[in-house]
DNA sequence: TATCAAACTTGATACGTTTCATTTAGCGCC
DNA sequence: GGCGCTAAATGAAACGTATCAAGTTTGATA
C-alpha cells in the first residue's frame, strides 16, 4: 500500500511536521534532517496524497477545460497548448466537453466545483457568465478562452477575430476579388460574428460587396450543402472567404464537383488553419490563429491565479491572426475581370 | 464560501452522520428527515467536496487516460467515447498526453498516483507494463486502451488489428490487384505491426505478393516524403495500401503531384477511417475502427472496476473492424491488368 | 558560566468527509 | 407493564496532510 508521510517520519526518526517541511519549506529545515528524510522517502516509494494535502491547504493543482468539441481540430491544439503548461506546472487538466449545449455545461461545472478545481478554462456555451458566479465566489481562478472578457473578474485569452476577417477579405481584395462570398456559420457563435464584421468592413472600406451564405453548423458537411444549394441558384462569385476550415473543405467539394476548378474559377480562403489545411489536395489558403500558443497563455494565466491569487491582477490576452496564402487562392483570372 | 455538511446539518437540525447517510445511504434515513436534509442542501447550495470523500472513503470518481496524441484524429474520437460513459457515471476524466515518450508517460503516471485516481487507461509508449506494477499494487484500476492485455490483471479494450489488416489485403485482391504496395510506420507501433502481419498473411493466402514502405511517422507529411522517394526509384504497383489515413493522404498527395490518376491508376486504401477519410477530395477506402465505442467500452470497464473492485472479473474486449469502400479504390484497370 | 537570539523541531489542531459502534425511539406481544 | 425488536439517529474516530504556536538545541556573546 501506498505509504504516508507518518511513515517516512518514523523511519527518518523526525516527527510528522518535520516531514511536511522537507517538502513544503525546505528552508526551514537543516540540511542533514533533510537528507534523511528524503533517504526515507525514496526508501518507501512516497507519494504525497494530493486530495488530502488540498484538503489541508485549499490548494489544487487541478484545472478543468472545457470546450465546445475537443474533436475540432481547433481545440484540440488549444488544448495541447492547455495541457503541455499545465504539466509544467505540476497541474493536471479535466477535459470537459460541453458539445456547445448549456446543460451539459452546467453539469460539468458543477462536477468541477465538487472536485474543488483550483482553476477552469472555459469556452462558454452562452453569453452569460452567470454559471461561473459560484465559482468565482467559491475563490476558484476562471479564464476565458477564446472569448473576450467582458468583465473585469476574470483574464481572458483570445484571438483578434475582426482583424482576422480583415485579413481574409483583404487578401481576396488584393487580388483583384470583388465578388466575395462569405460561408458564415450559426450566428450565435461570437468569434464568427467577429471574423464577419471585420471581413463586412473591409470589403465596404474598399467599395466592394459581399453576399452571405450560413450554414447551419461549422462542418464539411455543413459546408458542402451551403455551397451546393448555392451553386444551383446559380450565384455569381469569384471568391469564397468561410467562416472556418471545415466549412473551406466541405465547399471545395460541392464547387469541384459543379466542374469548377480552384483557384482558377474560384478562390477559397478558410479560417483556423488547421493541420489539413497544408495538407489538403488542394492545399489551403487560412487565417492562422495562434491555436497552441492560445491555450498555453490561457493556461499559465489561470495557472498564475491559481498559485498567488491575492497579487494577481486580471489580464485580457488578445492574440493576432496571421494569412497563411496557399494554393486555393490566386489572382482573379483575366476572363472573370472582364466579364465584368 | 462553499457550505459543508456540518452547515447542512445544523440548518436541518440533524447530526452530521445523518447528512452524510442521506447522501450516501438514503435507506437508512427517515423520508421526513431526509426531506428535511434536501430542503437545507439546497438552501445553503451545499456541493459535496469530493477531495475530501476520497480522503476518508478511498475511493475516488476520478480517471486518468494517457495517450500518445489527443492531436491524432483516432485518439480525439476515443476520448469522446471515454469522456462521455465517464459523465455518465459522474466520474472526471484526467487527459494526458505522452507524446509516446517514456519519460513523459512515467511524469503523467506519477502524477497520477498522486492525485489517487481510481483508474486509469492508457495506450502505452512501450510495450512492458512495469511502470503500470505501482499503480496496480495501490489498487488503482488499469485498463490497456488499443492494446491487448497480455497479463491476467488488468482489463483491455481493442480492435483485432491483424483482422484489419487482412480486410484492407483482401479489398484491394478482390479488385483483382496483385502488384500491391504496403505503406507501413515506425516498426515498433505494435497496432501497426499487427495490421501488416494480417495483411501479410492474406495476401501471401491469395499467391500474391506486397512490397513494404516504411515511414518514419504515421503523420501526412511523412507518408507524402515516403511515397515521393519510391515513385523517383519507379516502383511499379496498383493498389496503396497504408497503415493509418494520414499517411494514405499524404501518400496521395504525392501520387496526384506525379501524376497518377486515384483510383484509375493507383487505388489507396487507409486505416481508421478519420473523419476526413470521407470528405477529403478523393473520398478514402478505409477500415474502420469504432473508435467511440473503444474508448466507451474502455471506460466502463475501468469503472467498473473502480465501483467494486472486489467481485471484478478482468477482461479483453475486442472489437472488429470494417471495410468502408469508397471512391479511392476501384477494380484494376484493363490496361494494368494486360501489363501484367 | 550565564544569557539570548537564531536555527531547528515538535505536537496539537483542523480541513470535510465516511464509517461504525452506540444510543434512542417506537411498537407489538405475552 | 416489561420484554425484545426494528428503525432511526447520534457521536466519535479516522483518512493524510499543512500550519503554527510552543518547545528544544546550538552557538555566540558578555
Amino acid at each position: 500500500m501506498g505509504s504516508s508521510m507518518k511513515d517516512v517520519a518514523t523511519l527518518a526518526s523526525v516527527s510528522l511536521g518535520t516531514v511536511s517541511n522537507v517538502l513544503n519549506h525546505p528552508e526551514l529545515v537543516a540540511p542533514a534532517t533533510a537528507a534523511r528524510v528524503h533517504r526515507a522517502i525514496r526508501e518507501l516509494e512516497f507519494i504525497p496524497n494530493a486530495p488530502a494535502r488540498q484538503l489541508r491547504s485549499r490548494h489544487a493543482r487541478v484545472l478543468g477545460l472545457v470546450v465546445p468539441d475537443i474533436a475540432n481540430p481547433f481545440f484540440t491544439e488549444v488544448a495541447r497548448g492547455v495541457e503541455d503548461a499545465a504539466l509544467d506546472a505540476g497541474y493536471v487538466v479535466i477535459l470537459c466537453n460541453s458539445d456547445a449545449q448549456a446543460e451539459r455545461e452546467d453539469r460539468y461545472l458543477a462536477v468541477l466545483e465538487s472536485q474543488r478545481v483550483g482553476g477552469i478554462l472555459i469556452t462558454p456555451a452562452r453569453k452569460s457568465l452567470k454559471p461561473l458566479g459560484r465559482l468565482l465566489g467559491n475563490g476558484v481562478a476562471v479564464t476565458l478562452l477564446d472569448n473576450d472578457a467582458p468583465a473585469q473578474d476574470v483574464c481572458s485569452a483570445s484571438v483578434d477575430d475582426r482583424m482576422g476577417g480583415a485579413l481574409a477579405a483583404e487578401h481576396a481584395l488584393d487580388l483583384g476579388h470583388r465578388k466575395i462570398v462569405w460561408l458564415a456559420g450559426p450566428a450565435d457563435i461570437p468569434q464568427v460574428a467577429d471574423r464577419e464584421l471585420g471581413l463586412m468592413s473591409a470589403v465596404r472600406h474598399a467599395g466592394a460587396s459581399v453576399q452571405r451564405l450560413a450554414a447551419k453548423q461549422m462542418t464539411t458537411a455543413s459546408g458542402e450543402m451551403a455551397m451546393e444549394s448555392a451553386l444551383s441558384q446559380g450565384i455569381d462569385f469569384t471568391a469564397l472567404v468561410c467562416a472556418n476550415d471545415l466549412l473551406a473543405l466541405g465547399a471545395i467539394r460541392a464547387l469541384t464537383r459543379a466542374g469548377l476548378r480552384i483557384p482558377d474559377d474560384i478562390s477559397v480562403i478558410g479560417y483556423d488553419d488547421i493541420e489539413f489545411a497544408a495538407s489538403a489536395a488542394i492545399p489551403l489558403t487560412s487565417v492562422r490563429q495562434p491555436k497552441y500558443e492560445l491555450g498555453h497563455a490561457a493556461a499559465k494565466l489561470v495557472i498564475s491565479e491559481c498559485e498567488d491569487p491575492a497579487s494577481h491582477a486580471h489580464q485580457r490576452v488578445q492574440f493576432q491572426p496571421q494569412l497563411v496564402a496557399r494554393q486555393s487562392s490566386s489572382p482573379v483570372s483575366a476572363s472573370d475581370t472582364l466579364r465584368r
